[in-house]
DNA sequence: TTCAGTGCAAACAGTTTGCACCGAG
DNA sequence: CTCGGTGCAAACTGTTTGCACTGAA
């Protein structure tokens, strides 16, 4: 039988944080655990400040939060993006999605975000790599209008 | 008959800055002229610290740097980048090049830029259209390790 | 005389770090 | 007892801003 909630289609519960945490060889502190499932709760990626927020700003220190994404990214648990704001956003790598890269739109009015499935940049990078780089890496992220907004 | 020197092959000459500046309505104070041609002759978009140490550290204050790229970018002579760094890029905008949307490669190891000539995103900018969003920008920005430093 | 341009210092935001403490293993 | 996790405060980086001064038009 399938769950209705609110939640994001990939929400966790906190029994699937505490393996992947362990998998990891993370602690399952509450903080962490706390971190992990409001980043699988919510509707995009969420940055530093809104996490530490919705886990309850007084529950912990804001510097635990900026540790624990440092981690949790070194330990690939996390992406960090570079949205072209100026502060990182998080959003959690799900086992299905580790090796599926992928994009986002953000909506310059309301700042809602929403991530594209494709990417295929293979014209460009083949001209990138004729310029003699190797290892190539990208950045690429959209903003506009949403429908709403609109 | 053509001039040879180190420059870059749009370094622009003091008239010319004077010219570009007086076009835009900007006064030509020193620390301009000498802000504008040193973006040109750069062999790549600048942050604001390279901008100031290039010009003299002691030649204006650091906020003056900040402030002239502020107004160089409202009045489109120079172009904002972002690339992934923690600061801004600047680069000029070249009258060829003003409607000549690019983007660069940076090397992660010496932090040599180049610029891509090309920049074919409609099928993805597609895509994000279907998803109801109007308005379209994006940040492209590659990175890799160059031919030099493989 | 007027006002944009500037220097200087303080204020900011996001992020990092040193240090002391504490609690689970 | 040990050590990772944490709170707290200070430090840092890139950037912005308020204020007073000054020099060119």
């Amino acid at each position: 039988m399938k769950k209705h909630h609110h939640a994001c289609k990939h929400t966790i519960t906190e029994e699937a944080a505490r393996e992947l945490l362990a998998d990891k060889g993370i602690n399952r502190t509450r903080t962490k655990l706390d971190i992990l499932t409001t980043l699988s709760k919510a509707h995009g990626p969420l940055s530093v400040a809104e996490i530490h927020e919705r886990i309850g700003s007084d529950s912990c220190d804001i510097s635990t939060v900026f540790r624990t994404m440092t981690q949790f990214t070194e330990k690939e648990l996390v992406r960090e993006l570079n949205l072209g704001e100026d502060f990182f956003r998080y959003e959690v790598v799900s086992p299905e999605d580790k090796h599926h890269h992928h994009h986002h739109v953000r909506c310059r009015n309301c700042g809602s975000i929403k991530a594209l499935e494709t990417c295929d940049l293979t014209p460009i990078e083949k001209i990138v790599s004729k310029l003699g780089f190797s290892d190539l890496k990208h950045v690429l992220e959209f903003s506009g209008i949403c429908a709403k907004c609109h």
